[in-house]
DNA sequence: GTCTCTGCAAAGGGTTTGCAACGCA
DNA sequence: TGCGTTGCAAACCCTTTGCAGAGAC
């Protein structure tokens, strides 16, 4: 995804809600999705503010957490209680994680109705939800 | 699993590494064990407090974390960066969980060849672990 | 003009660590 | 007896919060 479609794809997101556009709203989210994988707060806020554009770091936390409700961005915790976030977007899909350079992939959600027949028969469980992480080497990394 | 098989199969795995078995770690697997659910090592801590066994804190953090490096036990991060842990057997499997009481359920895996064949199809991605999870009501709560 | 957002710094809270005493093996 | 483990409290560090000024609409 260029940048320009993430700017685009969280403008519409945000005025869904009462949110605002502002500057650092865009740059924090440009950031994330140049990335391409889980990137923390203070990551973020690191290369930010290398470039021009020097976010407060609540800001950060504050704007994550507002394009997680969006639907925006995936969390996940990583060692020492740390939350890493991933730009993806708000369909229904799971990620493919490449172990070596860390890039995530969507993986659309296709057949696991095999999966789930034997869940319910087995041990009488009705999913309602469910949520596949990937682990493995990418085009480039393989 | 009961108890004792609880307190067996952890007397063994701790045995495989040069772990000690003390009656403060045998004390946390088994309540672990008894919720059948995902707990938070504060909880946990407050479990022990009213029985006997007043364990501290800071050896429970350490136990789970032992229990997490001999496969024992499950780690998830849950609001507000809590890290909750489950036990588990070491063997690879997934986890179904009840939306509405909390129980955990183990899900041997299966025939996942099709997703795979899928990813490395579409994206070129090469799989070498996966991890599943499933949202439901099980058999009580449904 | 109004109401949300930002930045700073301080507070909050879960988790880890240092160290002396303890107790498995 | 030796060395891993425990308990306590302090230290850590990520994250959240309060508030005044700035900015989007």
């Amino acid at each position: 995804m260029t940048k320009e479609q993430a700017r685009r794809e969280v403008r519409a997101a945000l005025s869904v809600g009462s949110f605002r556009v502002t500057k650092q709203r865009l740059a924090i989210v440009e950031e994330l999705a140049a990335v391409e994988r889980y990137a923390t707060a203070k990551e973020l806020h690191q290369r930010l503010s290398q470039k021009r554009s020097g976010v407060g770091l609540a800001t950060i936390y504050r704007t994550l957490e507002t394009l997680e409700a969006i639907g925006a961005a995936s969390v996940r915790t990583q060692g020492r209680g740390e939350s890493a976030y991933l730009f993806c977007s708000p369909e229904h899909h799971h990620h493919a994680v490449c172990t070596k350079c860390g890039k995530v992939e969507d993986v659309p959600c296709r057949s696991i109705g095999r999966i789930e027949r034997d869940l319910t028969q087995a041990l009488r469980f009705k999913t309602t939800q469910h949520r596949f992480e990937f682990f493995g080497l990418c085009d480039r990394c393989s």
